[in-house]
DNA sequence: ATCGTTTCCTAGTGATCGTTATAAAAGCCT
DNA sequence: AGGCTTTTATAACGATCACTAGGAAACGAT
């Protein structure tokens, strides 16, 4: 049990003398703040309090600490795919996201705007294929909710007419705009109030 | 008049060998592709077709040929601000807005996205300071549809009730938000249908 | 043809990029 | 105490970063 519950507990050797779980924080809000590319190794290891070999000995390289973060900072939302799944209806998850984005934006303690939206949305050739799997991270989240909202044309709570791939892609427009007007500058409260302006346009259920 | 109208002609000296605005699109395509920081020097001048002395003799250096690039750029869409102030009505305005963004997102010729959206999200601290002047402008544009807005809330075009930051940020977020999805290879049917939806939220005239 | 002016390319500047070889240090085991 | 394993820090790797001397080349003016 104890194996399989932490398969890698060390039982030799020199023992890590740093958190590892803080560690990844710090890059994590490196990353959140500066960006993938602009945030250089010797910045990490700067914030993370560690010298590069142990950086590379316990996330690989900087490709896999960021990924990590992302992982970390997507299941700090407690699993976004999973809640749309779950919302009550398509209009609570699109509503649920947008309002998640606006607080998760402009958050007393972290950086200004979304990780997952502004992190790489540009990138040199070295770190295409990084951007690549980002994309579809955000591509899945935006097919998740269109699945979502599919579920409940079917089920009649939205009119028949509505268009699922537009209405997804309308919240999701939204969610990545307000990651670049919370960079910008834009509070709390702003956000919110366009959160409420893009679901004023969600069909009324009859 | 002729010093007036051309107050830089070259009388004396060994000519230009190459094309300087063809130059500057050449840059305007890589910026506008890879963003400001992930272009590098070498990048440009291989695509511009010249060496780097000849680049900062000409544009002065990297920055201020990005700044001249997005001039450029904005100067393409004809004055973003000034068709704001001229529209026949606000709403009229933000329509424009979203289909200028939904067409020069996904132009055939030209990299998805839009330059002055993605370009400069976030930055390293050596940039920031040109992130600032970008999100500047970002700022002055949605001002300037915030201003029409009210005016058309004044002349009771809209109603006296609308919330003219609400309804300027939600079209902003999403002009931002479509640069993003078209990066992540949403196409131009898409990003008008996200247009139509935006717009569907929108007071409309008793 | 020579001069003054401007642009051209070659080659390089020091700094920083992501990453790693090396070997000392620190723990558990017998 | 002496091995065995793993992490540690120092110091560097070659590549690329933005940028620029220095001198040859190409023009108009005289």
């Amino acid at each position: 049990m104890d194996s399989l519950s932490a398969p890698f507990v060390r039982r030799t050797g020199r023992p890590l003398s740093f958190d590892r779980d803080a560690a990844l924080v710090s890059a994590m809000h490196l990353f959140w703040r500066h960006g993938y590319e602009a945030t250089s190794v010797a910045d990490l290891t700067r914030a993370m309090g560690i010298t590069p070999p142990s950086l590379y000995a316990a996330f690989g390289d900087k490709r896999r600490l960021f990924l990590e973060a992302v992982d970390r900072y997507l299941g700090g939302i407690e699993d976004v795919e999973q809640r749309i799944v779950c919302a009550a209806s398509a209009r609570e998850a699109a509503r649920d996201l947008l309002v998640a984005a606006a607080l998760g934006d402009t958050g007393d303690d972290t950086p200004p705007g979304c990780l997952l939206a502004s992190s790489l949305v540009t990138s040199s050739k070295e770190a295409e294929a990084v951007r690549e799997t980002l994309a579809d991270i955000r591509r899945g989240i935006e097919a998740a909710l269109r699945a979502r909202i599919e579920r409940d044309i079917r089920k009649g709570v939205l009119p028949s007419g509505s268009d699922a791939e537009m209405l997804a892609g309308h919240v999701f427009a939204v969610v990545q705009g307000m990651s670049t007007l919370a960079k910008d500058g834009a509070g709390r409260g702003k956000l919110m109030a366009i959160a409420d302006s893009a679901m004023a346009c969600w069909p009324q259920v009859s």
